[in-house]
DNA sequence: TCGAGTGTTATCCC
DNA sequence: GGGGATAACACTCG
């Protein structure tokens, strides 16, 4: 589930909650929660600080005193994170959990994923950017966000610009939401042709990647808990703000006609057929 | 009972 | 070999 705006909302609550705090101890309860390219046990970065927790696209890492060392995060569809007290019992979905020190106080970091396809990892720093993410491209929020490039990147596409919108190694953080979001607001249909559109329409639709992940965001801002940080829809997404996704047969709030939805790469593709003709 | 739905990647194919 | 397409991964809900 969790895209861009999410991810970074989970970001900005784990920041806040644990920058400066010590990792007492690391449990790992589920085979898959360490993710195989990970360099070493969890049990790693005992004793280590977190100094801060950085994003890129969709994958968060935790920097630690410990020099070249950081723990990256993916949340795959499902995972989440909630600071517990320390006593709390063992949710079912929790697959490993930090011992955490603060000052005097201690807490536990849990991470939760009931389907085991986000991961932690353990890696080595690279100028900055975790060893195992290198091939994954800048984000739009990104200060170094390339925007020119990224079109000429698109333009290069031979294939259907959904595709390459959610292709993590042109750009980062679309996901299967906000590209459907994104080319409603640009009016561009979701098959048409990378190569075939112009750079205008290109230029038209990263920036409505980015305003419509920046509102996402902005609304992820406010329905946040004190005390964890849920990445679920029921406080992730911001459903009433979505004009397409999830929205077969609706109304589109712009001209009226029914969405469509269209299964293509595996997954579905929301759009306005006359906001958003073929061609 | 079974399909849909989420993101990434291994692996196939051209 | 590069790039595009596809299936697999796990789990819950309707």
């Amino acid at each position: 589930m969790p895209e861009l705006p999410e991810v970074e909302s989970v970001r900005l609550g784990l920041q806040e909650h644990i920058r400066g705090a010590k990792i007492v101890r690391a449990l790992q309860f589920h085979p898959r929660a360490l993710s195989p390219e990970s360099i070493a046990p969890l049990a790693a970065i005992d004793d280590c600080k977190i100094t801060s927790v950085n994003r890129r696209g969709k994958f968060l890492w935790f920097v630690m005193d410990k020099k070249p060392l950081a723990l990256v995060a993916h949340l795959g569809m499902s995972g989440q994170f909630r600071i517990d007290d320390v006593g709390q019992s063992r949710h079912a979905h929790c697959r490993a959990r930090f011992r955490m020190k603060q000052g005097r106080g201690e807490f536990l970091l849990s991470f939760h994923d009931q389907r085991t396809f986000g991961w932690l990892r353990v890696d080595e720093l690279i100028k900055g950017t975790p060893a195992s993410i290198s091939h994954i491209a800048l984000d739009p929020f990104d200060e170094k966000f390339d925007r020119k490039a990224v079109i000429t990147k698109l333009k290069g596409k031979r294939t259907e610009i959904k595709r390459a919108l959610l292709d993590q190694s042109v750009m980062s953080g679309v996901g299967n939401i906000y590209a459907d979001e994104a080319l409603w607001r640009a009016r561009i249909h979701p098959r048409k042709l990378a190569e075939k559109l112009s750079e205008k329409e290109l230029a038209t639709i990263l920036t409505s990647v980015k305003r419509v992940m920046k509102s996402a965001l902005k609304a992820g801002g406010t329905s946040f808990d004190d005390l964890y940080t849920n990445v679920n829809g029921e406080s992730g997404y911001f459903e009433n703000s979505l004009e397409v996704y999830g929205r077969e047969d609706e109304d589109c709030s712009r001209c009226g006609h029914l969405i469509k939805r269209i299964k293509f790469t595996n997954r579905s593709s929301h759009f306005c057929p006359h906001c958003q003709p073929r061609r």
